[in-house]
DNA sequence: CTTAAAACTAAACGATTGTTTAGAAATAAC
DNA sequence: GTTATTTCTAAACAATCGTTTAGTTTTAAG
């Protein structure tokens, strides 16, 4: 009964994520949008809400694009080992398609701490609580810790976790990496 | 000949500054600015010539506000123990006035990342070397290290202060403390 | 072929952005 | 007290922001 239509949603979310990624919220503009998703504002209407909308479909992308590392984190079983093997990977990840990007959620994290915006928030906080639930069940892995260290240990993961994510926005793989290599000779 | 100015420009620069560094750059209007500083537009563009020019002296005002900390570093004598230190007191003096607003540097330092700005990635910059070179310096105290060791710690204590003051815009002092106590335990 | 629903284009929307201007008020030198 | 210079207030500026609307084109069912 109707026109169908010309482009592929998930197409034209990837191109919105990538832009997003690079720039962030409010420095991506509608404008920009129709350019790189190469459709009309309507149709960006029609499909997405609005641009907060559309922000939230493009950080759901980036999620499933990097469940299958976390997944990989998840059905490990050499503790310590495999935290680290997972700061690898996340750098990889990361320094795949184009450089300089940082994580997608970190960005996100920080370029939202001070604003009050819950739904992204919790988007965010959803991906760094079981991330930090895995940490600390392969912490707990290694049996001669107690659960003081393993929670202190679990946090300054996630910290050095964040400020790698930020780092690998301005720093070569190769520092990244020496970065990784120290963080770890502590635990 | 003329009339005077009501207002002193360094009291409404700390003014202009604290906004900034709770909102960052972008987020912050002139209609904000006007407010908080309590004076008018005009004033404003008469003293500072725009926005941007208002920013920088805010970024300016910061760092003679942390100069302090820095030049207790600078002429301190037991290595690694005084970069520490500087740890310590960095987030002090961040978690003084106020909760939450990080270290304005790296605030900036984020916001700006994907930016051409070349004078604020100057002012900002600039900082930043001159802690890499401290840095190296209290390592070198430090007879048994080589210099590839020295040019990899540094770079990851470096790295784990940016983590650092992103973090403490949103754990708590203690979890910070927590943090500086782990990043130091094999440096 | 007609008709109704959805998707398109393109223009306009009101609000807000940073910046400028016109005119009144204040001040110090003469 | 007059005059010249600067600071103030308040309004307006053009540009851009995210969003909406009017009107046309396409499509598939009756």
């Amino acid at each position: 009964m109707a026109r169908k239509k010309k482009y592929d949603e998930a197409e034209v979310v990837e191109r919105a994520m990538n832009l997003f990624w690079r720039n962030g919220y409010v420095n991506t503009s509608m404008q920009m949008l129709e350019k790189e998703m190469g459709i009309n504002k309507f149709s960006i209407y029609a499909s997405f809400e609005n641009k907060h909308g559309l922000f939230l479909k493009c950080l759901e992308r980036y999620k499933t694009k990097v469940r299958g590392i976390l997944e990989k984190l998840k059905n490990a079983n050499n503790g310590v080992a495999d935290i680290k093997q997972f700061f690898y990977d996340s750098v990889s990840s990361d320094f795949k398609d184009d450089h300089s990007k940082g994580c997608f959620i970190t960005n996100t994290y920080n370029e939202f701490s001070q604003i009050e915006d819950q739904v992204i928030k919790e988007q965010v906080n959803s991906f760094m609580t079981e991330l930090k639930k895995l940490i600390i069940e392969k912490l707990k892995m290694h049996k001669g810790k107690d659960e003081e260290t393993i929670v202190r240990e679990a946090n300054y993961l996630l910290l050095a976790k964040h400020g790698l994510a930020a780092a690998s926005r301005v720093n070569t793989e190769k520092e990244i990496e020496d970065y990784i290599e120290l963080t770890f000779k502590n635990i």
